[in-house]
DNA sequence: GTGATATATTCGTCAAGAACTATATTTGGT
DNA sequence: ACCAAATATAGTTCTTGACGAATATATCAC
């Protein structure tokens, strides 16, 4: 992987929200949405962007698409990635979205289980 | 300094090399004119661009300017420029710069002395 | 099949930025 | 004051990307 499209993919700053908000785990569409505060085009406009340049994976789950980071990252990336939860650990808007984020997937058991339940992604 | 100005210097390939140069010491623009191997407007717009997001700092000597990483770097700054050197040791096209580097500033006592006697910047 | 939900893609617009050309500025030497 | 060297800035063109609006696709429930 070319080092370059992993600052591409960093410099922008929903972007890096997304990727900072990977790094404590998968999540779909929908949570990107509820957490970032931002509309589903612009979620999926930016996944898009990721998957093209292989920061992000997805796989579908009923009708939802579950985002994550690549399962095997290349070193430079896995690197970044780490580089930039240390930068981040500071700054508010990114804590923020984390404590969203823990919100927002409360009861959700995730990934394995709600699946086959009922609507409502969690 | 915020995150994502980093990586918006980052994401340009010549951005990342001059950086990449800079984190072993000091040059002047004529320097990454020749290790770089591209014209002095581009090498000057990119400095620029720099520059004005406080990546790099700039002083006169005579008629050269000489451009290095900021005396006290913030945090986020130092990290992922580590990070870049870690990221960076493998790749064949920044070896080759630093190779350039120690060619082009070989018989050049720089900094310091030179700058006082003739012309050509080392 | 129909409808609803979740997500993706397309399109138009606008701003940022990359590169090149030409020109301006600064400085030192004479 | 004048010239040359080093560097900076401005103008232009081209490309990329960010965003919003509209539309399309996929999946599930019925």
């Amino acid at each position: 992987m070319e080092l370059i499209q992993i600052y591409q993919c960093f410099c922008d700053a929903t972007r890096l929200r997304i990727l900072h908000l990977l790094t404590h785990g998968p999540l779909c569409v929908c949570h990107f949405q509820e957490i970032l505060g931002i509309p589903q085009t612009k979620v999926s406009q930016h996944l898009a962007y990721l998957r093209k340049r292989d920061l992000v994976e997805c796989t579908r789950r009923g009708t939802w698409m579950i985002y994550s980071l690549p399962a095997n990252p290349p070193l430079e990336l896995e690197t970044n990635l780490k580089c930039l939860q240390d930068c981040v650990q500071a700054d508010k808007r990114f804590r923020k979205d984390l404590e969203k984020r823990r919100h927002v997937c409360a009861g959700c058991e995730w990934m394995d289980e709600v699946v086959e339940t009922k609507r409502a992604c969690c």
